[in-house]
DNA sequence: CCGGCATATTGATACTTGTCAATATAGATT
DNA sequence: AATCTATATTGACAAGTATCAATATGCCGG
C-alpha cells in the first residue's frame, strides 16, 4: 500500500473531504460513541460503504474502534481536534521573515520579475 | 458545476487533501504572498497543473490572489486558519447531551442491541 | 458446533481527479 | 499593432475512489 508515502496531513484532510465520512464524523461530535450499525442509515449508504468510510477515518487517525460483543464502537479521536488546530497554526502562524508592510513599499527583493507596488 | 451543492467544510478539505496543494499552501505559510510563477518549480509540476490547483484553493477559500501587472500574487485566506480552528470546535466541543460517565456505568439506553459496559 | 447477527473484504462499475501538451487570454512594452 | 511574458482554459488520458452486491470472517447464544 501507498499508505505510508502520503503526508499525515494530506491523509487527515483527505479522510474529511467526502461527504459521508463528514456525516460520520459530525454524528461521532454529537456523542461519545456510536455503534457502527448505526451509521447505515443516518448516511444513507450500505452497510458495506460504511465499513469502507470507517477504514478510512480510522488510518487516518480521526477516529478510533473498540469492539464489544459483536457490535463496534466508533469515537473521534482526541488527537483529531488538535492536529486540526495544529495545522491552522502552522498558517497564520508562520514565521514572518520580511514584514508584508516593506513588501507594500517594495523595498525589498522578490523572486519574480514583477515589483510594482500593491494597488 | 456541482460547486453550490457541496459542504464549504468538504470543499476546504478537499482543497488541502492533495500533496501538490499542501505544498503550494506550505509555501504560502512561510511568505506574505508569493508569485503563481513561482510555485512551478518548487511543487515539481507543469504550469497548467499549477494553475489549475491555485484555482481549486481560490474556489475553496484557502488562498486570496491579486493581479498586480502580468503576474498574479497569491497569499493564505485569512479566515482559512479559523475555519479550521472552527471545525475542530466542532470536534471536540461538542454538546455532550450524555454525560459520557453514565455510559460507561451502563445507566442509559443505546440505539443499538449491544449495552455491555467498556472494557 | 451450528445458526444468526455484525462487520470486513472482494470484485465490478461508474465517477472523479491529477496531470500534461496545446492553445487561448490578458497585460505590458516596444 | 506586434510581440513577449504570465496565467487560464481545453481536451485527453491515467489513476484514484465511492458505491454496491456477493461473500467471507468473527463473535455470541443455544
Amino acid at each position: 500500500m501507498k499508505t505510508v508515502l502520503v503526508d499525515p496531513d494530506v491523509r487527515l484532510f483527505g479522510a474529511l473531504a467526502d461527504p459521508t465520512r463528514m456525516a460520520i464524523v459530525r454524528e461521532l461530535a454529537g456523542a461519545p460513541e456510536v455503534c457502527a450499525c448505526d451509521f447505515s442509515t443516518c448516511c444513507d449508504v450500505r452497510q458495506p460503504t460504511v465499513s469502507h468510510h470507517l477504514r478510512v477515518l480510522r488510518e487516518a487517525g480521526v477516529i478510533e474502534s473498540e469492539r464489544r460483543g459483536n457490535s463496534i464502537f466508533y469515537r473521534l479521536a482526541p488527537a483529531a481536534a488538535d492536529r486540526l488546530r495544529a495545522f491552522a497554526s502552522e498558517l497564520n502562524g508562520a514565521p514572518q521573515l520580511i514584514p508584508a508592510a516593506s513588501l507594500r513599499r517594495g523595498t525589498v527583493e522578490r523572486t519574480s520579475k514583477e515589483s510594482a507596488p500593491l494597488s
